[in-house]
DNA sequence: CCCGGATGTTAGCGAGCGTTAACGTGATGA
DNA sequence: TCATCACGTTAACGCTCGCTAACATCCGGG
C-alpha cells in the first residue's frame, strides 16, 4: 500500500550492512561495491537511495548520535533522584553498545570523514550526551570538579564500549550477564569519584 | 661516528609522525606524500627507508604490542603480591596510554590492516598481555569466573584508552591528575568483581 | 495499451594512491 | 681523483575507487 515503505526497507537495510562494514575496515578499506553486494545489489545501484557514501556515513552518525541523546534525556527525565538517573544512563549506554556494536565503534572512529556541517552537527549531539551525563555524575558526586567528572565521563564511555574487542565467540558472557557486568564495573569506577571512599587496594606510594 | 645513528633517527621521525597521522586520519586516509612532508621529504623518498606503507603501519603495532607486553612482564615480577601486581599493570598501562596516544589508538584500530604474519604476530602479543592481566586479576578477586575477568580486562583497558578522546585543550586534567583519576578509575571498576563488596548506587530493580 | 516512475544493470571516466624507475648530489675513503 | 654509498628528487605507471551516463526491467494507473 505504501510505496515508500519498500524503499525505507532498503535504506535501512543498507544502512545496516555499510555499518557492519565500515565498522569492520573502515571507512576507506570499504568500497562501494562491497557495500552493494552486501544488500543484493551492485555498486552503482546504491545512488539510488544515498547521494554518495559519505551521506551514508553521515546518516549513521547523526541517527546514533542523536538516539544516544534524546534516549538519554528520556530516561534522566523519568527518574526521581541522580543516583537513580545515573543508573538509567548506564543502562541505556549499555543497550546501544550491546546492541548496535557497529554503530558505537564507527561513532568515536570515523568522525572526521564528515563534511564539516555534519561533522558539527555529530560533535554538538556529542557534547550534549557527554553533558548530560557530566551533570549527573556531579549530582551524585559533588565533591568531583568539573574536569574529574568529565573525564572520568569519557572514561566510562570507553569502558562500557570495550564490547567490540571481544569477539562474540564463545569467549564471551551471554548478554544479560556482560550488560549485568558492564553495569557494575561502571558504577565501580565512578565510585572512584567519591572522595570518602575507603581504600581496598594497596597503595605503593605514589 | 656510527653511520647508522642519522639513518635510525629518520626512521624513528618518520614512524612518529606516521604514528600521528595514521591516529589522526586513519591508515587509509593518509598518503605517503603526506607522511613524508611531514618530516620534510616528499613522498617517495620514505622508500629509502621502509619497504612500503604497509611496513611502517606493521613496525609500529608490533613494537607498541611487544613494549606493552614486556613492560606488563618486568612490572608484574617486581611485584611481591597480586594486589601490587594489578597496581603495577594499571600505571604501566596508563603511562603508555598517555605518553603515547597515538599508538594506542592504532592498537585497537587498524590491527586488521596488517598482513597475515604481521597481524597474527600482534595478535599474540596482545594475547599474552591480556592473559597477564587475566591471571593478575583472578588471584586478587578469586570469585571472579574466567569469563568475567576477561571482559572486565577488555573494559578497563577501553576506560584507560580513553585518553585520546579528551581533546589535549584545557578540558582535560594534566597529566599527573589524569593518571591518578584513571588509577583509581580502573581499581574502582575491578572492585566489582568482588561479590561481597556491598552495593552504594540505587539498583532500580533489574 | 502504453506512459512514467522506481529500481536495477553495465561501461567508463577521472582522480588519487602506492610504488617503481631513473637520475642527482654530497660526503667518505682508498 | 674518483668510485661508492646514503639519501633524496621528479616522472610516470598501473590500479583502485567513487561516481556518472546510458540503458533495461518491472509495474501500477489512466
Amino acid at each position: 500500500m505504501n510505496p515508500t515503505k519498500t524503499v525505507e526497507n532498503r535504506r535501512e537495510q543498507i544502512l545496516r550492512e555499510a555499518a557492519r562494514l565500515f565498522a569492520e575496515r573502515g571507512f576507506h578499506g570499504v568500497g562501494v561495491d562491497e557495500i552493494g553486494a552486501a544488500v543484493g545489489i551492485s555498486g552503482p545501484g546504491l545512488y539510488r537511495h544515498f547521494a554518495g557514501k559519505d551521506a551514508m556515513l553521515a546518516e549513521l552518525l547523526v541517527g546514533i548520535s542523536g538516539r544516544l541523546l534524546s534516549a538519554g534525556r528520556m530516561r534522566v527525565a523519568e527518574t526521581a533522584d541522580p543516583a537513580q538517573a545515573l543508573d538509567a544512563l548506564i543502562r541505556g549506554h549499555i543497550d546501544f553498545a550491546i546492541d548496535d556494536r557497529p554503530l558505537i565503534t564507527l561513532h568515536d572512529r570515523e568522525l572526521d570523514r564528515l563534511r564539516d556541517s555534519d561533522r558539527k552537527l555529530v560533535r554538538q549531539l556529542q557534547r550534549q550526551y557527554v553533558e548530560e551525563w557530566v551533570g549527573v555524575v556531579r549530582r551524585v558526586y559533588p565533591d568531583a570538579t568539573e574536569l574529574e567528572a568529565r573525564a572520568a565521563v569519557h572514561a566510562v564511555f570507553g569502558l562500557l564500549n570495550s564490547t567490540p574487542h571481544l569477539g562474540a565467540g564463545g569467549r564471551a558472557p551471554d548478554r544479560t550477564a556482560m550488560a549485568a557486568l558492564l553495569h557494575r564495573l561502571a558504577l565501580g569506577a565512578l565510585e572512584a569519584l567519591d572522595p570518602g571512599r575507603p581504600w581496598t587496594a594497596v597503595r605503593t606510594d605514589g
